[in-house]
DNA sequence: CCTATTAATCGTAATATTGCATTGAAGCGA
DNA sequence: TCGCTTCAATGCAATATTACGATTAATAGG
């Protein structure tokens, strides 16, 4: 139904899965790659670098910052966006835990032939 | 309009979003961390495990195929599912790197008190 | 052949997301 | 003060996602 039953899940599934939800969006990772590159930056710079209208751009970074990733700081007439590094550290550990609990598992209960 | 620009975008952050969109849902983080402990399964222990409808989890496990992350070996009168290894470990480097791209950088164009 | 089991697919409803135009608010310069 | 710039907030339309019941397809076992 559009909505999705979090309470099914673990605290930590839906917090992974949040993040990368708020990840799952090219201009979302774009926005985050540019404010990598240039370390700070005011929305207008990135609509004059991706091509989204201003109000759209304007709610990717409302998402990002709900999440924690980014700071606003006002500065004047304008807002200067930048990655909060403590909570960039905290997501990247989080998915690399994620990804690490693969290693090379044995082949387990299945069929000698199966994958 | 609900649908991404995704022609604004590069191949590599389409690709990067398009994988965190699919693991953007507690229900597939939640079907891949069984999959890696039990390393392999079938759907309808996943219907046990997490309480979704049966084909509520046959579409999460399709989202997951098409990414390249889980294949399904026909076994009788069931359905195989493991992670495909290699897949899994190309897409943890392709995250590493997005979020290695941040470091120390240092305090850029902006001013003093910024963030 | 009949039936049970298993998973995929279809159809549908509810809800979320994306993108934008428009409006609102706040600071800056003339 | 009057615009002008910059960004946020709101409201809309189009589309996507999530969830599930019902149905279908395939296979195993009798």
């Amino acid at each position: 139904m559009g909505i999705s039953k979090t309470e099914l899940f673990t605290k930590k599934q839906n917090e992974l899965a949040n993040i990368a939800r708020a990840l799952g969006h090219p201009a979302r990772i774009a926005i985050l790659q540019h404010l990598v590159k240039i370390n700070a930056c005011i929305c207008n710079d990135l609509v004059g670098e991706l091509g989204l209208a201003q109000a759209t751009i304007s709610q990717h970074l409302k998402e990002l910052k709900q999440l924690g990733l980014i700071q606003g700081t006002i500065e004047g007439t304008s807002v200067c966006y930048c990655i909060d590094p403590k909570v960039w550290e905290k997501y990247k550990k989080l998915f690399s835990e994620f990804f690490l609990e693969v290693k090379q598992a044995s082949k387990a209960n299945c069929s000698p032939d199966c994958c």
